[in-house]
DNA sequence: AATCCGGGGAT
DNA sequence: ATCCCAGGATT
């Protein structure tokens, strides 16, 4: 990692030249939740308007949330003046240089008092960010939310047993660099990671699924027969949808509720034997507020009444036009396969 | 264990 | 539109 870090870290960023207690502090603050390259000039800002931590330490707090405006969780900037004052008056004006002190501080955390030690002093501290998170949950192939207890406690005995025994300002940064830009959210650079033979997620090809995203809400599961019906010519029959309600007025199968429905529909529709419709693999698909499982149903070979022809919302339509058509992401999947 | 805080970037 | 971001505090 120190080695990747020497030749692909980040090495000019603000808050690193110079490197002192104070700006270590403000930006592991204001990187709370935060991206860097949206830091980067509040920071600089700030910087110039309270030099060091007794100048913010006298400032009000009109002048703090000034400059904190546009930054987002206000709280932080409440903290971080609350923490300068808490410095004048009991730790000589600086930030102390012991963990638990720091932890005592409003606004520092576990990840931020370790980040702080690490960076400034180089004192063997472990951080967890979402960077360190991501990568260790790949590397490890940790599965589980990272917001649950037992997976953030797996992650930080994991990132206490990685600590190197020296430089330790180097190993944060080179950590929070790689999974800045190497092992990111989305498309890792797997081809080029120096950590590739020993992670448990690419030998198991489980990169894309680690960490393991917050569960949302449980949504309510809805269930749909689509009939995917061919004729002679391997025309496939679809139907528009009602001007309402999801997909409207798109091109979609015909679809029914459950299994007599559709056989009603159907018999109603078409001459065949539905019973031998052949039933497809489900699909499932996700909408904001519900969960829908398509249940398919194949039959081919099939002739169409008379109505049908002469139905507006209801049309055989081969390849090509079904290609132009516009299809309902779902539908289209299933047709395609 | 859940929820809140928040603007913004990436997809 | 959704998820996530150098998390921490509160409930």
């Amino acid at each position: 990692m120190l080695q990747w870090f020497d030749q692909a870290g980040r090495h000019d960023l603000p808050w690193q030249h110079p490197r002192s207690a104070y700006r270590v502090w403000l930006s592991e603050i204001m990187l709370q939740q935060t991206q860097v390259s949206t830091v980067i000039p509040y920071f600089e800002r700030f910087l110039a308007a309270f030099p060091n931590l007794p100048d913010l330490a006298a400032a009000t707090p009109d002048q703090v949330s000034a400059q904190w405006a546009g930054l987002g969780y206000y709280a932080r900037a409440r903290n971080l003046h609350a923490t300068a004052r808490i410095c004048v008056e009991q730790h000589g004006g600086d930030l102390p240089r012991d963990f638990d002190a720091l932890l005592a501080l409003p606004g520092i955390g576990r990840s931020t008092a370790g980040a702080i030690l690490a960076q400034a002093w180089g004192d063997r501290f472990a951080i967890l960010d979402g960077n360190v998170k991501r990568v260790l949950a790949r590397y490890h192939g940790i599965s589980g939310w990272p917001g649950t207890p037992a997976v953030e406690k797996q992650l930080w005995q994991q990132a206490q047993a990685h600590l190197p025994d020296s430089r330790l300002a180097d190993y944060t940064q080179a950590q929070m660099d790689f999974g800045a830009t190497l092992c990111t959210r989305a498309r890792p650079a797997c081809l080029v990671c120096v950590l590739q033979s020993d992670c448990v997620a690419f030998a198991q090809g489980r990169v894309d699924e680690l960490p393991t995203s917050k569960p949302g809400k449980a949504l309510p599961e809805r269930e749909a027969i689509m009939l995917w019906l061919e004729d002679e010519q391997g025309r496939v029959l679809l139907q528009r949808r009602p001007p309402t309600g999801i997909w409207a007025g798109l091109w979609s199968l015909p679809e029914a509720s459950d299994e007599a429905a559709a056989r009603d529909w159907f018999d109603r529709h078409i001459s065949g034997d539905f019973a031998s419709a052949q039933a497809l693999p489900d699909v499932p698909h996700v909408f904001s507020h519900y969960k829908l499982r398509i249940q398919p149903r194949r039959l081919s070979g099939l002739r169409p009444r008379d109505r049908v022809g002469e139905d507006n919302d209801l049309q055989w339509l081969d390849r090509e036009q079904l290609r132009a058509l516009g299809l309902p992401a779902p539908i289209r999947k299933l047709l395609d396969r």
